[in-house]
DNA sequence: CTGTTAGCGCATTCAC
DNA sequence: GTGAATGCGCTAACAG
């Protein structure tokens, strides 16, 4: 029993009327009879009838599609941020295209021109880790295809992006620690091509400054996010010096990381060196020993307001958005402080 | 600087040719000269022309779209198995749409409709834990839109499936625990109308009889996957006596929760009692704790496995796809033994 | 209230 | 070797 998907046409057809007619009673609904709008769809119904997006498109330059670039999705935080970007979108009968970069420059420019390919209405995109060239993205302003960056966004004025205030949760973790008595608070950041590392840099010494500690740089070091990295600049702090007591580290993985070093170097977790890390992720409420605190960046909520930023663009008629203000959505993170489950 | 997406019609007539000819010169090369090929060529490249893929579905039905449907991006099971169908789908040129069916029924189908209406050439699927009836998957076949379904599959011989064997994996789980001296193995199951809930079980019985080890009816519980319901099987486990010395566990989330809950009652993970998991998560390597082994069942492999199957489907003519025979995927798990990473 | 027509971007058939 | 014409499914002028 094959069946091709209905047409307009094959309604039209069946009921001797003509497909502009069958297209209206489907819409409009002005200016046709209720008589003819009930046969139509009921005959749709029974056909089961649905109509061709793509079609549609053609004719309106609409896809009611979004596409999303993210570095990977087997990292927790992403795949939050795609699943409140999917439930956002998915309420607004948007469709969802989407690409991982694997953190490639050149996977991502490749992602891009698939997208633009497929004329999709927008684009979401957390950057890869060593983007420093944006081409590919300005490009899409030519096509009028807009794009909001969220969570790994370009450090430019030009772009629309929805982030985490990281001074804020930088601050509140050191503050965290400096009450617990700690002077040496160590700091693990991350790719230094990153905003975010740099932002949290700036965090970690303004802090330090207004809470009177000692600013150290040997207490800072950098992983690329690599678990080897991550284990080496851990090697480099336990080295030092006095060593430092406490370890803010740039996620949660690297924090992971660097607990998993640490214990392996006979360092009691929490106790010898306390952790705290930023991301928050499920994980830690399933750890025996997590980190003492976490930043909590609401990697869900960054999908869905960047979403609903990007449908509000949409929103506006093509003509009138380059008149648009550029948007920067900035979230305030907020620091989680673990009790021990067990 | 607005530009709007070049089309073959715009090349044509900067070059005086008409728009069949530039097609041609752009495809075929066949019965087109060199020279106009050259210029043509020249000219998209120059324009930085992409054909539009929406136009080329209309005529071709074709839109090289894979369609996705999952339970919870958020889970790192699913996550894992996106990333390997994306991978493999982006290395054979097509995009991958994706939906959360959030285990509801209802959004499964509303998100099978949207798919159907995008035109996707195909779709893969894992299943809402509770669904029973599969009609909005039957349609897609009258519709010639082929489904492969993975991980969490219906019942029936009428579909395409990739799947771990779980009796083979039960099979080691129960074994390696029995080497271990273990006699009292409980089994923490999942929801009953999931079908890998019964192979599971099957396999958990079969692994008994066959290592002789006594099977106790009280020994199985079952959890909905939430925390709640989890904490209380382990409860309902602890209250027997003789208490179970080793549970098996689901999946790795059971397991997680199960041990949380045990630890708070005062038992020694692992001592007390041993757990073992399905699954194997990433986060496995970063617990302190982790189960004593898990079984590996390869979600992003599966993810490719029926990623290429189902493009091999639709490199078949559709008129010749239902002389093809179903195919059952059936790779092996693997048990994974957890040493303790500090 | 309803029908006719054109056109969205492209491939394809048929002419020449 | 190249051009003209057609159609994919649909909406939107334009007629009546």
């Amino acid at each position: 029993m094959k069946k091709r998907a209905p047409t307009i046409k094959e309604i039209a057809k069946m009921l001797n009327l003509s497909v502009s007619t069958v297209s209206r009673a489907l819409h409009d609904n002005t200016h046709i009879s209720p008589a003819t709008i009930k046969r139509v769809k009921e005959v749709a119904e029974e056909l089961e009838y649905e109509p061709n997006q793509m079609a549609m498109f053609l004719q309106s330059g609409k896809t009611f599609t979004l596409g999303v670039i993210i570095p990977h999705l087997s990292e927790a935080f992403f795949s939050e941020a795609i699943s409140g970007i999917e439930d956002y979108a998915s309420e607004h009968n948007y469709n969802v295209l989407m690409g991982q970069s694997h953190d490639s420059v050149d996977r991502e420019k490749k992602i891009v021109g698939a997208m633009k390919n497929h004329r999709v209405d927008g684009i979401l995109v957390s950057i890869a880790k060593n983007s420093k060239d944006f081409n590919h993205f300005e490009i899409l302003q030519k096509y009028e295809i807009p794009v909001v960056f969220f969570d790994r966004v370009p450090e430019r004025a030009e772009f629309n992006t929805v982030t985490c205030k990281m001074e804020t949760g930088m601050f509140e973790a050191v503050d965290f620690l400096a009450k617990k008595g700690h002077t040496r608070i160590a700091f693990m950041n991350g790719p230094r091509d990153l905003l975010a590392t740099r932002e949290r840099q700036m965090g970690y010494e303004s802090s330090l400054k207004a809470l009177h500690l000692i600013n150290n740089a040997e207490y800072v070091v950098h992983s690329d996010l690599s678990s080897e990295s991550t284990h080496r600049a851990m090697q480099q702090l336990i080295t030092l010096n006095p060593k430092p007591t406490a370890v803010i580290a740039f996620n949660d993985y690297v924090a992971l990381d660097a607990m998993q070093y640490a214990r392996k170097m006979n360092i009691q977790i929490n106790q010898d060196i306390s952790f705290v890390s930023f991301a928050n992720l499920p994980i830690n409420n399933y750890m025996e020993n997590p980190p003492l605190a976490s930043v909590e960046q609401f990697p869900y909520r960054q999908g869905q307001r960047a979403t609903e930023l990007l449908l509000q663009i949409l929103s506006i008629p093509k003509n009138k958005r380059e008149q648009e203000v550029i948007r920067k959505i900035i979230l305030e993170p907020r620091l989680v402080i673990h009790t021990r489950s067990n």
